[in-house]
RNA sequence: GGCGGUGUAGCUCAGUUGGUUAGAGCAACGGAAUCAUAAUCCGUGGGUCCGGGGUUCAAGUCCCUGCACCGCUACCA
């Protein structure tokens, strides 16, 4: 395959307005950064789009809460994005926002394309439909009872959905699931890395429903075309920004050029991987539009081996690492602490390793070491070449090599292997100019041949900067201007050739480009805690509505064929009652009985497997341990807790 | 419980269609060197390639089985 021989084109997702950027959003983004400019400097034309995604319920929702408009909220919530992208030097060709103008209509066009469309087995894509089921206002959406937690809860919010009822418009994706899946096992949508395919795979056996596309209630949200009262529903309105923002709306020459004539690689987070490899490629079958090449989906991270989030209170923001790092340093770390498509896991004190061993160490010290051997001799000027030896010839097919290694690395979208072959290069000059001993050739007066070794592993570090410039352009630019060659490079090429520096030409290197930090133990980019918990506050009377109650254990038995579940009678007061909870990993029944327990009393029955909940029992947990409230003192079961 | 994945040096991982002394980076240790940002270079890993069984002239690599962890998902292929 010859993949950078056509255009490039190059998504993120659109991050969720409500949210803040943090370095999950960053790294997506960073990576599609840096393939992009990778492809660019490949010679290959590239378009890179991010943006977001602005409209839901929960917009409009909070909107009211901070007393504005959904439009004042979007926009300055979107603005974040904006400026973070800019602190990381995101080099985006393209902005999508879904409450544009351009976006709206050409979602409208879209869904009116899936509308007209016919299924392969001769039905309408698109139907009206009544949905029922269980609603949360927090997700926006139906949940199933598998989606529930044990204690029928949405398990990103926490609350109980409301059951609802409403007129929905449904697209008819059963009748596509043969076609999508072959074109995933083809590989002509091709899901990465291959263990995704797999995942995905799994899916298709698992059966998969018709989706809804529309909403009644929304208000914020972009008109259904041919009935007005409805709103497009997320993915319908959400995974056409992909399309909406090269022209599929109003400009079918661009729309062409970088649809259907460029590689189409969206990079995604595996949270969103069914979306895109089932869900869009179906709508693209239906509207007549083919399908994206390559859907990559990158691993997430964890900080310290904690989900980063915000009740945690261990969010690390962009500008938190680009303060303490730099741009262009964040970009390298943030890409090359674990593999790509992997997920990872990061230490306090690993960036600064990292940042010590390969940037510092490696790359940073060599410029130094080898800029002032110049000085003496040469006047601080590049030297001339004397004569090659096999020294020379040999480094400079080495060098070859990474250079073809980094193009089929970005090829194969691996941003990690591309600064493993500029690093490598950073090793092999390194290992040389210690072969070569050019402070002993100055010592013994041998200047030809320090120059050689001198101007041979400055010529090097150009071929680094031209490698690593998609990573670090400023830092590459700079260490450009030190070699006083073209701040920018042109082309992947100049990282062949070891004869563009302009000879006499004077090396202005004045301070460390990557100076040494000290590895601190703690103080890695602060978190921000205590934002987090203004962000939570609740009024007294808010939790004046939790009902706790003080109960007593008096029967237990375990669910069964479940690995959690844990039927439970208690006694609060004169009262009994039964629950449910999913505590069966940590308790045995037996550990249980006569305990007094926290249990939350008003909180709205569930049914777990088939078994009604009455309340919800207190335990607190971390990692895999979890330890259930009891008191410190006793009292009456049916005492109540404020 | 089901499906899928993973289990290789202290850590993160590579190991092609089974074939000579099992590799890389980081960390550690020893040495060299002293141009440099206490940086660099060289050397060092008695690693049961998770355990057990099997196929084979030959298995980290294939088959069976047990265990552990992870992902998706739950009366279910």
């Amino acid at each position: 395959m010859n993949e950078l021989s056509r255009a490039f084109y190059i998504t993120t997702p659109i991050y969720y307005v409500n949210d803040r950027p943090h370095i999950g959003h960053g790294y997506s983004t960073v990576a599609a950064d840096v393939l992009a400019r990778y492809h660019k400097l490949f010679g290959v034309e590239s378009f890179f789009l991010t943006g977001t995604d602005e409209h839901s319920f929960n917009v409009q929702k909070a909107a009211e809460k901070a007393g504005k408009t959904p439009r004042e909220l979007v926009d300055a919530n979107a603005q974040f994005f904006k400026d973070a992208w800019k602190k990381l030097k995101i080099e985006n060709n393209y902005f999508v926002r879904t409450t544009d103008e351009r976006h709206k209509e050409a979602v409208q066009r879209f869904i009116t394309k899936l509308h007209e469309a016919t299924t392969p087995d001769g039905k309408p894509a698109v139907y009206a439909g009544e949905y029922k089921g269980l609603y949360c206002v927090g997700c926006e959406k139906f949940l199933t009872e598998k989606d529930l937690t044990e204690e029928g809860l949405c398990p990103d919010h926490l609350v109980e959905p409301e059951s609802l009822s409403e007129k929905n418009y449904f697209f008819r994706l059963t009748s596509y699931l043969d076609q999508v899946k072959e074109l995933i096992e083809t590989d002509k949508v091709r899901i990465l890395p291959k263990e995704r395919k797999n995942e995905v795979l799994g899916l298709f056996k698992q059966g998969l429903e018709d989706f809804s596309i529309s909403r009644e209630k929304a208000t914020w949200g972009v008109s259904i075309p041919f009935d007005p009262d409805q709103k497009a529903y997320v993915w319908v309105d959400a995974l056409p920004n992909y399309i909406s923002a090269i022209g599929y709306g109003d400009d079918r020459d661009t729309f062409e050029k970088w649809w259907n004539g460029a590689r189409v690689v969206h990079i995604i987070g595996k949270d969103i991987l069914k979306f895109h490899a089932i869900f869009w490629p179906a709508m693209l079958l239906a509207a007549e539009e083919k399908p994206p090449d390559t859907i990559y989906i990158h691993g997430y991270f964890t900080v310290d081996g904690q989900k980063m989030s915000k009740s945690l209170g261990n969010v690390i923001s962009n500008e938190e690492l680009v303060e303490r790092f730099g741009a262009d340093v964040s970009r390298y770390l943030m890409l090359n602490m674990f593999p790509f498509g992997t997920d990872g896991d990061i230490r306090i004190d690993g960036f600064c390793r990292k940042y010590n061993a390969d940037l510092a160490n490696d790359f940073g010290n060599l410029v130094s070491r080898s800029a002032k051997l110049t000085k003496k001799p040469f006047g601080g000027k590049v030297p001339p070449f004397g004569e090659l030896t096999g020294d020379e010839k040999a480094l400079h097919e080495s060098i070859k090599s990474s250079v073809r290694k980094c193009r089929e690395q970005v090829e194969s979208l691996n941003p990690n292997g591309a600064a493993d072959s500029f690093m490598d290069v950073c090793r092999k000059l390194n290992r040389y100019f210690d072969s070569q001993k050019p402070w002993a050739l100055a010592k013994q007066g041998k200047t030809d041949r320090l120059g050689t070794v001198l101007r041979t592993t400055l010529e090097g570090i150009r071929c680094v900067s031209v490698m690593a410039y998609p990573y670090m352009p400023n830092k590459c630019r700079e260490l450009r201007e030190i070699l006083a060659t073209d701040p920018v490079p042109k082309s992947l090429d100049e990282a062949e050739s070891l004869e563009l520096l302009i000879e006499g030409s004077e090396i202005k290197l004045d301070s460390p480009l990557f100076p040494r930090l000290e590895e601190p133990k703690t103080d890695m980019p602060e978190t921000d805690a205590k934002e987090s918990e203004v962000d939570n506050l609740i009024s007294i009377d808010d939790f004046a509505r939790v009902q706790l109650k003080i109960a007593e254990v008096l029967e237990v038995e375990k669910v069964p064929r479940t690995d959690k579940l844990i039927k439970l009678q208690i006694r609060i007061g004169e009262e009994k009652r039964q629950i449910v909870a999913g505590i069966a990993e940590h308790y045995t029944p037996d550990q249980l009985i006569g305990k007094k327990i926290v249990v939350v009393t008003n909180l709205q029955p569930a049914k777990l497997r088939g078994i009604e909940s009455n309340g919800m029992l207190l335990a607190a947990s971390e990692g895999d341990k979890l330890a259930l409230l009891t008191l410190d003192s006793d009292l009456p079961s049916g005492a109540t807790i404020s």
